[in-house]
DNA sequence: AACTTAATCAACCGCAGCTAT
DNA sequence: GATAGCTGCGGTTGATTAAGT
């Protein structure tokens, strides 16, 4: 079980929130060295006061080198369309489908972008009453993925370009950890940690 | 410039399923 | 077969940033 942070035993004590910059480089070199798996034992084994879980989370959403990371490209929208359509809220499920891409962003993607496309078209086509029924019904089956992406993509401006070079904020970590006056220095790119794990373990 | 609202995304939580004992 | 521990999944939340007023 977790414990909050009740002073006490330190052995216990669990670290939540963001993950710093040294718990990143700490775990992408104990797992380059040992690899993954058994999660709650790699954390200690790593020495990171994280959970298993969220040292798996960590990995697997963020860390790992063939994670992808910037803008959902159009095939990939509507990939993510048809599968959904297919099976729901299977993220993992669609997941595997889209290389490089976590269950976790296909989710985030979901809700936030395409999720508010359903709710404008609901808003505006329920005026006109035959969208009734879509709207209805929607989640997924009824609204064919065709329709969803043609319809999505000409009316946000989401249209793939935004989020190049996605970076690593320091901000997300701590936002206070930094007080930096130049943007840039703000920053760390998967990269720049992987180019230092690679340092470290020389 | 200050404030408010909306959008985005990383991370946590709870649960279900699987495996080992 | 029962139980415990672990893993993975999906839902949700909270912090941060961007955009609007």
């Amino acid at each position: 079980m977790e414990k909050i942070g009740s002073s006490g035993s330190e052995e216990a004590e669990v670290r939540k929130g963001p993950w710093t910059m040294e718990e990143d480089l700490i775990l992408i070199n104990y797992i380059t060295h040992h690899g993954d798996g058994v999660w709650n034992s790699l954390a200690k084994a790593a020495g990171l006061k994280r959970t298993g879980k969220s040292c798996r989370l960590r990995w697997l959403n963020y860390l790992r080198p063939d994670v992808r990371r910037g803008n959902i490209t159009a095939e990939e929208q509507l990939i993510i369309m048809e599968l959904h359509a297919k099976w729901g809220n299977r993220w993992s499920k669609i997941a595997k489908h889209l290389p490089g891409r976590t269950d976790n962003e296909i989710k985030n993607f979901w809700r936030t972008r395409v999720q508010k496309y359903i709710k404008q078209s609901e808003t505006t086509s329920s005026v006109g009453s035959q969208g009734s029924e879509i709207n209805d019904q929607y989640p997924s089956h009824v609204f064919s993925a065709r329709d969803a992406m043609e319809a999505y993509s000409t009316t946000t401006s989401y249209q793939g370009d935004m989020e190049l070079n996605h970076s690593y904020p320091m901000s997300s970590v701590s936002p206070m950890s930094l007080t930096v006056d130049q943007p840039g220095e703000n920053y760390w790119t998967m990269d720049d940690l992987w180019s230092m794990q690679l340092l470290d373990s020389n």
